[in-house]
DNA sequence: TTTTATTATCGTTATTCGACGATAAACGAA
DNA sequence: TTCGTTTATCGTCGAATAACGATAATAAAA
């Protein structure tokens, strides 16, 4: 059973930190839609200077969420899945739990009554 | 319903930074854990000030992570899966892109020569 | 009423982040 | 060689973050 390779919670952090920013996600889909190579273009797009842009570029690759393989003169970047999946694994889990535990409101584990409750209860 | 509603990029980033710290984390995999009411008990567990770990369970509360029910005396915290579930769809995005696209290595969508090489061709 | 227990907020400080322009580096092309 | 194109790095500034102790707020209980 627990088969459970359990991340750090600093190794969680860091990929939602890179996660954690407008530009950052808008490059991130980007690099969906796009199925060839952009390489500055991705700079063009989200609107931001240049070096704004390579610096959020360089925190993606930091934490493993984009590649970047030099081409001629430009840079051709993509994702990589396998930096998310630990993310991906936790989000999963908190999913799992909380549509067997709780129900369409999507609250997970306590907050009911019948199993936060327990001090006094009162009749009526 | 349709699937597609797309959030923003702030919205997404709003998430992520909300899971981007370890203390954070480590609150939603506190409330994973236990199925009984937990309140102030996170912040012994967490092993950080309490008003530090109170700034957290704000910030959580905030993006809509964690939903507190005041109590008694204290406040009985508990998950919110629907907050995170535009940060999972991105992700399945990610994956189900990358598992179609790209090889074992997990890198998606560009990055092979056959893809992404074809640089400076003839100006039209 | 006062006490007690828990949580939220305030004020401060040190650190980090985000954005920019300017500049450097890399390298094929001319 | 020099030039041109693309990307990375540097320096700086203002804003945001994280952490803490001290204090306020809340509400049940004495």
């Amino acid at each position: 059973m627990s088969t459970e390779n359990d991340p750090s919670n600093e190794q969680l952090a860091a990929i939602a930190k890179a996660l954690a920013h407008p530009a950052r996600i808008q490059i991130i889909r980007l690099l969906l839609s796009k199925t060839s190579c952009i390489g500055g273009e991705i700079t063009h797009e989200v609107g931001l200077a240049q070096s704004t842009v390579s610096e959020h570029l360089r925190i993606l690759k930091a934490a493993g969420v984009v590649a970047g393989e030099i081409e001629h003169p430009r840079v051709c970047y993509s994702l990589n899945l396998n930096s998310l999946l630990p993310l991906m694994s936790l989000l999963q889990l908190v999913a799992d739990t909380a549509t067997t535990v709780a129900g369409s409101d999507g609250l997970c584990c306590p907050l009911t009554p019948q199993s936060c409750d327990q001090p006094s209860r009162d009749p009526e």
